[in-house]
DNA sequence: ACCTGAACACCGTTCAAGT
DNA sequence: ACCTGAACACCGTTCAAGT
């Protein structure tokens, strides 16, 4: 005698229909994510997800926010800034691979930047502790941002082209078909992070 | 005497379907391309839209793949391969800008590596040319391409916003609104680009 | 404050049919 | 080959109402 009353309190608050939305997203991809189903699977009236979250364009800002929380906790690990920033930024692209699901869709709505934005800060922070002026220092964190940006796309694409079980590249050529079979992505990263590092903190 | 015959041959075809849909995007944006408006504005019933272009999925690869093809027309400038590997990527990041609504969709439907193909092949022969040896080309030109993937995600997510009339970045705090108001990003983009070129084509 | 029911104005897509 | 009409199975969102 428990689930048959009329409508009672459903006991639910934001941060377990975020939670529930993330699990659908992880599972399913972005686009099985719709209001119907998410409160389908909270047992709720869809209405009462509204009344929680407002639409759905913020409630897939709080699944990114949500998940920038998580890779923000990191402390950057090292014995000097340079060692510290190279850190930071394979750790984020790390961590931003192993949420896939979530990476990806914060690139759909177009807020990698919240994705991206702890690491930011620590870097920058960073290179100020290490005396670099602020334009360089700017430039320098911004360039990386770029690169882990830039990186994680493409490596997220890949990942999920190859889970689609398609061929790397339908209309493969010569040289293209080289470069999507590529699979130094580690050296690749490594190459153009030591690269912009060795511009504004040349290894002592 | 010329409009209301049941419905003879309305002479469309796939290149014009695309066209059009590619006025919607660039005008309002992609997600005012719905089948339904776009046969509207062609004067025809949404199912002669679908013969021609198969769903809306392949529409969207189909203006992205348009587009592209605009880009690829590139002729790489310069006396030496490296001149020509720092123009090809210049032109590629403003190309990409300057078509910003379609390079906003190729993201939303992660499209990017169609955007991007053309200048990808183009470096890789660069590099052949100049003599580098097959793995650190790919290292290098993959760099490259995530420089030039990086940084337009990144400057088209600004001009976004502020096309939008928002603030930078609501919540800004010290670093972050250091960075999110910071406007250098074509000397970010020489510093990475130039650092990485640096790594296997030093400057003679 | 928290939740439901019913409805509005859309979608993408398919199917059978016309010429 | 090219196109229409009607329908299916969904969407996001809002509004009035209940407790």
């Amino acid at each position: 005698m428990s689930s048959r009353k009329p409508h009672p309190r459903a006991g639910l608050d934001r941060d377990e229909i975020v939670a529930e939305a993330v699990r659908i997203v992880e599972s399913e991809g972005s686009a099985a994510l719709t209001m119907r189903q998410l409160s389908a699977r909270l047992g709720v009236n869809p209405n009462t997800v509204y009344w929680h979250v407002g639409n759905r364009e913020s409630l897939l800002s709080a699944i990114v926010a949500q998940k920038a929380e998580d890779i923000a906790g990191v402390q950057l690990k090292g014995t000097t800034p340079r060692a510290r920033v190279a850190d930071g930024v394979h750790r984020a692209r790390a961590a931003i691979f192993e949420s896939a699901s979530v990476a990806v869709l914060a690139f759909e709505i177009g807020a990698e930047h919240l994705l991206i934005r702890p690491l930011a800060v620590a870097i920058a922070s960073e290179f100020e502790a290490a005396g670099v002026n602020g334009l360089d220092a700017g430039l320098a964190t911004v360039s990386l941002l770029a690169v882990v940006s830039g990186f994680t796309t493409v490596e997220l694409r890949r990942k999920e082209r190859a889970a689609d079980g398609l061929a790397p590249d339908a209309l493969s050529d010569g040289a293209w078909r080289g470069l999507t079979e590529f699979d130094h992505h580690d050296a690749a990263f490594d190459l153009a992070i030591e690269a912009i590092l060795d511009a504004v903190l040349p290894a002592s």
